[in-house]
DNA sequence: TGTCCATGTCATTAG
DNA sequence: AACTAATGACATGGA
């Protein structure tokens, strides 16, 4: 159950005085999946017409809603409920709303995402402009409006650096990227630009458009799907603090944060994958909803408890690698358990896609021709029986949320939707030359797998969305293409020949994952491998439109390229993690860490985006690669029967049983335990540091917020003295002149003096510290003072 | 050469 | 008792 509170943190705090005093003890739960659970259920409740309090009509479109979420999200919409209190609001638009602009809107206030396309992005920015949405202009359409629409292509001019170079840089160019962008990440709107559900954009909000380029791989004509903003909660906040924070970057899973690991595609698989992965779990955003990211649905979807149509079909129509799913299953069934909880959000998606799907089609009138890849992309988090890495390419069985999108490019999923088959389905058996025999994978294989899942679970990998990772590899092969590359077309007809290259340990998981499904598109990157980060193959067809962003900007420009260094050494750290194991492993492999030649050093994209810091990385990593190089080594040298790799991949139970079950030297032993030790170590202080770290941005947050209160309140201090000050003056003009006017007589004057006297109570010197009360003070003083001196006289 | 930073490792403690 | 995680302290390497 743990996990299923993976996207959120406890935030336990206990003064120091509630420690000493028990009983004062106040503790503060904050949930971060709170406020994403609301929002999913206010949308479901929209949906489902359910307590909806508003219609909103556009064009004669009606659209129900609640009232108090659309104040919530747009001005236009909090002025025209503001004066409405009875039930039954009907709000007509104005006529430069569409139904088609304002519908993504709508859609964005419930589910804060954004679904839009390059021939509908300008109407829907005009209609958020009318309407006064928040939180869209400058997260979303300042940084893609000019990629859709700019006319000259810029090339990308990046510096081909080495890897320890870039690595040791990063940071700093992160910040100055993030400083230059300042725009897009630091509107304080609380909008980060993020990739989600590559399946709720392709459906819903990215209908085909006839216009656009026909996309020949899909089928589908060129989709121009886009990031949506992501409206933040409090945790966004936080991630957006962290964007612009370097330090937060790193470190914004820790401190508690990242004891609540999430689901996650590897980063190797988002990177090499050549399907849009699902987002890859938002995180707090990081980590945030959880319900309404498929965070956990990235691995922890169980295969056969995919509900609707789409796995359904899935199961029927790829059977083939079933039995490898059911095995995988088994490994990841503590996970699945764990992830039980979520499997209804998921389940719920799913619906909710195909949902979104059908309005936005029918919204838009035009018939989404709807790539199959797309279309079970959707599905991929639930991992679908018939999602088997089977049919799935390479990197499927590295990230469990790839398999489903890669194995399902049949028809059937297409048919299934209704939609006229995209080019995917086509693939099949396509070039079969791709396709490599399937071959078992080890148990050891994929129990490596599964820790190296957790790892990069833990390491926070996920909170890029995969669809964000996708449009960062998109962008950085842009780069890279500019350089050196030759176009994809020319890499995917060279695909076959790349297979021999495939080193030992791509190869055996390449290979029987690539089915005659997989297609060239997922064959080929299969077989590239990790090499293949920024592979343009990788590249599923719904990105295509980026093909059309003539980026002139820097990565720091542009919020999916930003911080994608972190999951670009994430992907490097899990393949160093298998490079490991094939240097130990297979003996005579090569050690790339060890050899130098990293991916870093192919591309100079992955050299350059993989810079940033590698600390949110598990296990082995480029730091410790020299480490890891010299324990395999002495892991060959002393002729230990399993790999390095698996001392560290294996369970304390089976690590155990291992050790049993070998006969080991007592220097073995020790070598093995040794290495078992540091390397839990390394990782724990890894954690530590960034809990502590978190720790200092959170107090530091936390400052910041107090400085903040504290001037609101020191400025609502100061105008409430001013109003106190002119109340006084008004009160006391009142009194000099009516008893000026009333002549009343001396026990009068007493009495208005008297501290009974509502009016003395007004202007008596209750703040000892506000300037003028003696002025003020002075009528009824002197009517004091001459009531009591007429006093006598009159006595 | 000294400093800063990131990281690994060890020792210790607590669960 | 063994193991693990967390953490402080120290060492090391790179910029």
């Amino acid at each position: 159950m743990v996990k299923c509170f993976m996207a959120a943190y406890l935030n336990m705090s206990v003064s120091m005085s509630s420690l000493e005093s028990p009983r004062s003890s106040q503790f503060t739960f904050e949930s971060s999946v709170h406020s994403c659970h609301v929002l999913r259920c206010l949308d479901d409740q929209r949906r489902r017409d359910l307590l909806c309090d508003i219609t909103v009509v556009v064009e004669g479109t009606s659209f129900r809603a609640h009232r108090s979420v659309l104040a919530s999200c747009s001005k236009y919409f909090t002025h025209r409920v503001s004066s409405h209190a009875g039930p039954g609001l009907v709000i007509t638009l104005p006529q430069e709303v569409t139904a088609s602009g304002f519908e993504p809107l709508l859609q964005f206030a419930y589910t804060s995402k954004l679904l839009f396309s390059k021939a509908t992005v300008m109407e829907i920015r005009h209609c958020a402009s009318i309407l006064g949405f928040r939180d869209l202009d400058s997260a979303c359409f300042d940084f893609l409006l000019p990629k859709f629409f700019s006319s000259s292509r810029a090339s990308f001019q990046r510096k081909t650096c080495c890897k320890t170079r870039c690595r040791r840089q990063s940071p700093r160019a992160e910040l100055s990227d993030i400083d230059t962008n300042k725009d897009v990440l630091e509107d304080d709107k609380g909008v980060r630009v993020v990739s989600d559900s590559p399946v709720e954009q392709d459906v819903g909000g990215a209908p085909c458009q006839s216009s656009q380029p026909t996309n020949g791989v899909t089928g589908c004509k060129s989709e121009t799907p886009a990031p949506p903003p992501e409206v933040n909660s409090q945790s966004d906040a936080q991630t957006d603090y962290s964007l612009r924070c370097p330090k937060s970057c790193k470190f914004q899973l820790a401190c508690g944060k990242d004891s609540v690991s999430l689901e996650v595609c590897s980063p190797e698989t988002a990177l090499d994958s050549p399907v849009v992965t699902e987002e890859g779990c938002p995180l707090p955003q990081s980590r945030s909803c959880l319900p309404c990211s498929c965070s956990g649905g990235c691995k922890e979807g169980p295969t056969v408890e995919i509900s609707g149509e789409n796995s359904s079909h899935c199961a029927q129509t790829n059977q083939a690698g079933h039995g490898e799913v059911e095995e995988r299953k088994g490994e990841e069934d503590g996970e699945k358990r764990e992830a039980d909880g979520e499997n209804v959000d998921k389940h719920e998606r799913v619906g909710e896609v195909e949902e979104r799907r059908r309005e936005a089609e029918e919204a838009s009138g035009v018939s989404c021709l709807r790539s199959p890849l797309m279309e079970v992309s959707s599905v991929s988090c639930e991992r679908s029986p018939g999602l088997d890495e089977g049919t799935v390419g390479t990197a499927s069985h590295r990230c469990p949320l790839e398999e489903p999108g890669l194995g399902h490019q049949s028809p059937g999923g297409v048919e299934e939707g209704g939609c006229v088959l995209g080019g995917r389905g086509h693939h099949d058996g396509l070039d079969p030359a791709v396709s490599i025999p399937s071959q078992p994978k080890t148990e050891q294989e994929q129990g490596r797998r599964g820790q190296g899942e957790e790892e990069r679970r833990e390491s926070g990998w996920e909170e890029r969305s995969s669809m964000e990772t996708e449009v960062a590899e998109h962008l950085a092969h842009g780069l890279w293409s500019d350089l050196s590359s030759p176009p994809p077309s020319l890499l995917q007809d060279s695909l076959p020949e790349t297979g021999p290259e495939t080193g030992p340990e791509t190869g055996p998981e390449t290979g029987p994952e690539t089915g005659p499904e997989t297609g060239p598109e997922t064959g080929p990157e299969n077989i590239q491998g990790s090499s293949s980060t920024l592979n343009p193959r990788s590249m599923s067809p719904k990105l295509d439109w980026l093909n059309q962003l003539y980026l002139t900007s820097s990565t720091g420009d542009c919020p999916f390229l930003h911080g994608l260094d972190r999951g670009m050494d994430m992907g490097m750290d899990s393949g160093t993690d298998r490079e490991m194991d094939r240097g130990t492993g297979s003996g005579d492999a090569q050690l790339p860490g060890c050899e130098g030649s990293s991916q870093s050093e192919k591309s100079p994209c992955v050299s350059s985006l993989s810079s940033g810091d590698d600390g949110d990385s598990d296990g082995f990593d480029t730091e410790g690669d020299s480490e890891s190089c010299s324990y395999s080594q002495k892991a060959r040298e002393l002729q230990l029967p399993f790999s390095v790799g698996q001392i560290l991949a294996l369970s304390r139970n089976d690590f155990q049983l291992t050790l049993r079950h070998q006969t080991l030297t007592r220097e073995q032993l020790d070598f093995v335990h040794d290495v078992r030790r540091r390397s839990k170590n390394r990782t724990a202080a890894r954690r530590c540091r960034k809990r502590k770290l978190d720790c200092i941005h959170n107090l530091e947050c936390e400052i910041d917020k107090l400085r903040t209160e504290k001037d609101h309140l020191m400025s609502e201090r100061t105008n409430l003295i001013q109003m106190k000050l002119k109340t006084w003056q008004s009160v006391s003009e009142l009194c000099q002149g009516v008893c000026s006017e009333s002549a009343l007589s001396p026990e009068q004057l007493q009495v208005l003096a008297s501290p009974y006297c509502p009016i003395s109570a007004l202007i008596s010197p209750t703040d000892p510290a506000s300037p003028g009360l003696e002025g003020l003070l002075q009528p009824l003083a002197s009517l004091s003072a001459c009531s009591s001196a007429s006093e006598p006289l009159e006595s």
